[in-house]
RNA sequence: UGAGUCAGUCAGGCGGCCGCGUCGGGCCCACCAGGCCCGCCGAGGAACGUCCGGGCUCCGUAGGGCAGGGUGGUGGGUAACACCCACCCGGGGUGACCCGCGGGACAGUGCCACAGAGAACAGACCGCCGACCUCUCGGUCGGUAAGGGUGAAACGGUGGUGCAAGAGACCACCAGCGCACCGGGUGACCGGUGCGGCUAGGCAAACCCCACCCGGAGCAAGGCCAGACAGGGAGCGUUCGAGGGCGGCCCGCCCGAGUUCCCGGGUAGGCCGCUGGAGGCGUGCGGCAACGUACGUCGUAGAUGGAUGGUCGCCACCGCGCGGGGGUAACCGCGCGCGGAGACAGAACCCGGCGUACCGACUGGCUCAUCCG
């Protein structure tokens, strides 16, 4: 994901579920076919450079062996500044924990309306 | 061997599995897109802070003056600097060496807290000396600044002459100040001789004065392409000129028919700039050095929701324990096990500096102390 605009309408209308290391948010793809876009939020007060650049290496490294479940989905992941000190299995547990949240919550929304429309 | 000082280098290594970005090549698809495979390359000594200096870009080339800002021993280096080198002066250290926002306090103004009697053409609390008064304790007036006390600092130091007691009042030497001459040095300055008066405080990171330097804004500079929208109102103006170049002002010069504010509406996509530059390394030559120069050689990060990684293992590092070996001993290798540390920190137009952060490892020069020859 890597325009402003996606990212807004991810964060807004979104699925979110929260976690103690990080956030997410998703838009599940109505029929399943489409290609997932993922973006990450690490802001300032997660640390310093050198942190929010591990931290968003890792949860992506995390994200790219989990696309296939996401069904097309658009995803947002937001750390959190406790994401600054935890370990990879952590961010994993806590990511994972996290998706299946989200994706109750969508396929609900999804039953109920259908898709946004982006 | 121990303690110290200066300079420099490095910033863990290797491998398995899974990945990312630019560029080049190939293939698929060609509606632009996009996807797959292969190859090259892919963070730092500080990439950081953004404190200086430049390159580069634009502002109609930016002239003079004022204001403002900066620099401040001398000589050199450099594209330039507030940086670097060498030297001078002052201070610290036995020493190697280190530290210094280091022009001017007779151009002027101002300030010097507290303590103290007195703090800048100073001053007299105790004391010392003389005269007078008084039975005595002591008091009054005058002289004095050697001694005591206060302070960061009290108008030179030592010895003598002198005196009622004293004092550069006078003398000798010393220190300091000023002037002249001689010698050395490119210079800051240093050394020496003579004379003078007889002592003259500090703060300029207070205003200020002197010398020299400075046009402004910044890659969100700047340029190109694509695309969207909807206008309305008010003010000042069109050789009697609004407004602008011009950041603060004045003069001067130039551009000049639009421009300013309010309400409302629209867009925030792509490409170029974008990395070869005052470049690194080696050798020779010049120079005490910073550095310069000639030749040779090496050259490859360019992201844009922002790549350069995720994870696991082994080795290397440190500490402890056990086993065993060498050695008189201190101690030194070897093997195994357990534990620990791995810092500071992420390019965003590019260089030269400075400053700051940082677990540590290693190399070399020099100094001091001790021992041996």
């Amino acid at each position: 994901m890597r325009r402003s605009a996606d990212f807004a309408v991810t964060v807004r209308d979104g699925a979110r579920a929260g976690r103690e290391t990080l956030v997410v948010h998703l838009v599940a793809d109505a029929d399943g076919a489409g290609r997932s876009r993922v973006g990450f939020v690490v802001p300032r007060s997660v640390g310093g450079a050198v942190v929010r650049n591990r931290v968003r290496r890792r949860l992506r490294a995390l994200v790219t062996v989990r696309l296939d479940r996401l069904g097309g989905a658009d995803l947002v992941v937001r750390a959190l500044p406790s994401a600054a000190g935890a370990s990879s299995a952590r961010l994993a547990t806590d990511l994972d924990s996290a998706l299946r949240g989200a994706q109750r919550h969508a396929q609900r929304s999804v039953q109920r309306r259908g898709r946004p429309t982006a």
